[in-house]
DNA sequence: GACTCGTGGAA
DNA sequence: TTTCCAAGAGT
């Protein structure tokens, strides 16, 4: 195979310049590059993220913050409610402190890979994607479709993560001089469309007579991936206190699970999940049934218990605030606790 | 290197 | 239904 010359470099940009994808964040092949800012805004909600899932997250973003200064100067409140749904709340903790970052430097994002990764929220993926994306840098930029490309075209047969040094030395080496933005977003769409993880369409692939595993014909035995841990299940207890069509809310702290998002209180269960934990007061509580949820690495059947004393009178212990009910979908709350209101709601209504 | 950290869509 | 997994980063 002839996978480490420059053939696959130029046949992957003309597949590009005839298949790009249009999507909201990007400029079409060969044109300017779009602005650092919206660069840097998509390649942070796309990490782990589904295109799909992002769009409209983008263009509410870029509607409501057009310009990084215009983000510095938001609310972490309003920020972490704007990015509610998306799911790995740290990244938006980091967009913010990264946008202030960069609004004291006079609104300008570093142009080097160096200066990008020193970000916070910029890992060796992210800085090396906006170096050549929004800037023009030849930059390695290694993704898990670019790992996926990379693993099939030199029939790399080492597991991950073991195998990312020998798939970064190939993505090196194929990653032309020039266009680098372009090549790296062709591999993405290559790996999105083409190369997928799961019945490759090797016939539409422009990379197919450059491909290894295709040559032995069963790409998709490549990446070999290490095997996954089971999850374990959890359990635990939120709590819905409502008075005068409000609910009290409270502020998950700042780090761990859903971490400055706001919630229903509950149990601890992110700490300690075996359902045995305390309410925020005494009182005539009611079953409302259960939620289920998955995370990355647990499940969790969450149960809740609605409190009906309707001569509450007194603020619950801790910090927290009266929602009204009718501007709950504005509260920012994460899926986990929108679907518990969502089933609070609902044994409201029978 | 291993672990934590969300979500929803596809197969 | 269950499993897999998607433009990863931080610790």
């Amino acid at each position: 195979m002839d996978a480490s010359s420059d053939a696959v470099g130029s046949d992957l940009l003309a597949w590009y310049d005839a298949h790009a994808r249009d999507l909201p964040w990007r400029a079409p092949p060969g044109t300017p590059a779009p602005d650092p800012y919206r660069v840097w805004l998509s390649e942070v909600m796309l990490q782990q993220t589904t295109v799909a899932a992002v769009k409209d997250y983008f263009t509410a973003f870029t509607s409501r913050w057009p310009a990084v200064e215009a983000l510095a100067a938001a609310g972490d409140e309003e920020v972490m409610a704007a990015w509610a749904g998306l799911g790995y709340y740290a990244r938006a903790r980091n967009l913010l402190a990264c946008a202030r970052e960069v609004a004291a430097r006079g609104g300008h994002f570093p142009d080097t890979e160096e200066g990008l990764r020193a970000l916070p929220g910029l890992g060796a993926y992210t800085a090396a994607a906006v170096a050549a994306i929004a800037f023009g840098r030849r930059a390695v930029v290694v993704d898990a479709n670019v790992e996926r490309v990379v693993a099939r075209l030199f029939a790399i047969g080492e597991p991950l993560p073991g195998a990312r040094t020998m798939i970064r030395e190939k993505a090196d080496a194929i990653t032309p001089d020039a266009r680098s933005g372009d090549f790296a977003q062709a591999m993405m769409d290559l790996g999105a469309t083409v190369c997928t993880s799961r019945s490759p369409r090797c016939l539409l692939c422009p990379l197919s007579g450059h491909c290894t595993a295709r040559a032995m014909g069963e790409p998709d035995r490549f990446p070999v991936k290490a095997p996954k841990k089971a999850k374990p299940a959890r359990r635990g207890q939120a709590f819905w206190i409502e008075q005068e069509e409000q609910v009290w809310l409270v502020r998950r702290p700042g780090k761990g699970m859903l971490g400055g998002m706001r919630a229903l209180p509950d149990d601890n269960w992110s700490a300690r999940a075996d359902g045995s934990g305390e309410g925020p007061l005494s009182g005539p509580w009611e079953s409302a049934g259960k939620v289920s949820h998955t995370f990355t690495h647990f499940g969790l059947d969450l149960h809740l218990a609605v409190y009906l004393g309707a001569d509450w009178t007194r603020l619950p212990p801790g910090e927290g605030e009266w929602w009204p009910l009718d501007r709950l979908d504005e509260a920012g709350l994460p899926t986990l606790f929108a679907k518990a209101a969502r089933l609070a709601l609902s044994e409201r209504e029978a």
